[in-house]
RNA sequence: CGAGUCGGCCGGACAGUCGCGGGGAUCCACGGGAUCCUCGAGGAAAGUCCGGGCUCCACAGGGCAGGGUGCCAGGUAACGCCUGGGAGGCGCGAGCCUACGGAAAGUGCCACAGAAAACACACCGCCGAUGGCCCACGGGCACAGGCAAGGGUGAAAAGGUGCGGUAAGAGCGCACCGCGCGGGUGGCAACACGCCGCGGCAGGGUAAACCCCACCCGGAGCAAGACCAAAUAGGGAGGCCAGGAUGCGGCCCGCAUCGCCUCCGGGUAGGUCGCUUGAGGCAGCCGGUGACGGCUGUCCCAGAUGAAUGACUGUCCCCGACAGAACCCGGCUUACAGGCCGGCUCGAUUU
């Protein structure tokens, strides 16, 4: 574990079908009326992030992106106290009126109890 | 200065910190990572409405069906695009708009009004010369009949103006305008003509209604398609032990099935290519009214694949719109805060 823990590369990511489909399978679950979040213990000593923000949170790809930013931003710097968890957001309708402070209040909420439900918080 | 019109351009800036994707170099305990350098969304990246490249499939030729285009010429790889020109319409003007072939091929459809919507018609009208009667010789009366100028209806009533003509009228005649046909001239052509001749003269609209005419058009799309290839089902070829198992045989031989190895084939997970050097950008010169083309020089300018441009802080201003590449180009259309530059037009003012 050299890796710096503020950086984002692509192995704390879910990249493969399998991997969403690992997660999906079997999760614990988060939810409120803007995001749900699902999680699953891996055995790689760190925690992952997957997305899936569709059309249906908005229809403009513009928005769609910027979601996704303040996600990943925020995992990023969250990511040291959130244990091995493989992490899924799934965005609902209206995420997209949200502002940013608010957003990362309510990720830190989600992550934070999953995370101590899974018993290894660091 | 105000109002307008056309064309071109920009689309927050700078600094710091933490991050993300591609490429290059160097290094390391190399299917991973570190350091440094460098590049990293748009004018519409959008809608997916046209056109092409590219790929695979289909395909002798021709025709039909279906779809598209529709003044002419040019540009282009091509177009439904662009440029120039013509015609019609709008505007004082600069300029703008046009789905702009055919309704004297056929079929269909067209409210209301109006006498009549076409073999035109005669409601109100005009005339009543000719023939009849009366007469104070000016004329009057009634009928037969003639007429379509005026009124009225309508989107449209078979051309307009004037003169002649007549009882009143009428392309009835003439002149000019308009229309059609033939010719001439100019123009590549559309078309134009204050050129000539002929005809008193066709004709309501609608073809983004059917239709006719001319021209064009195979289908599917980068999840196209190509390659590597664990696994797994079954297959093909060769070899191995001349040893074995099972079946058919009383037994031998023989035949069939089974085993192991190699190769071929197959293609799932996964990976690689396609994937960005291109009908490319910029500058200069040349040809062209222009769209555009030619030559020379120069530059390399996103290539991701859960998918990269963000977050935070500070300073400034007029406080930031519409909006995110997904194979690539050329167009069109639509969205858009604010701002810059230039040409031209109209009006006002100033010395």
């Amino acid at each position: 574990m050299a890796r710096t823990p503020q950086g984002f590369p692509r192995p704390a990511r879910l990249t493969r079908p399998s991997e969403f489909r690992r997660v999906f399978a079997h999760p614990r679950r988060s939810s409120d009326r803007y995001l749900t979040v699902l999680a699953a213990p891996n055995d790689l000593g760190h925690p992952r992030l997957g997305l899936a923000i569709s059309r249906k949170v908005s229809p403009r790809a513009v928005e769609r992106n910027r979601i996704k930013r303040l996600i990943r931003e925020r995992f990023r710097h969250l990511q040291a106290e959130l244990g091995n968890l493989d992490f899924v957001v799934i965005g609902r309708h209206g995420l997209t009126q949200l502002p940013a402070a608010q957003l990362n209040e309510i990720l830190e909420r989600h992550w934070k109890r999953l995370s101590r439900q899974s018993g290894n918080a660091s």
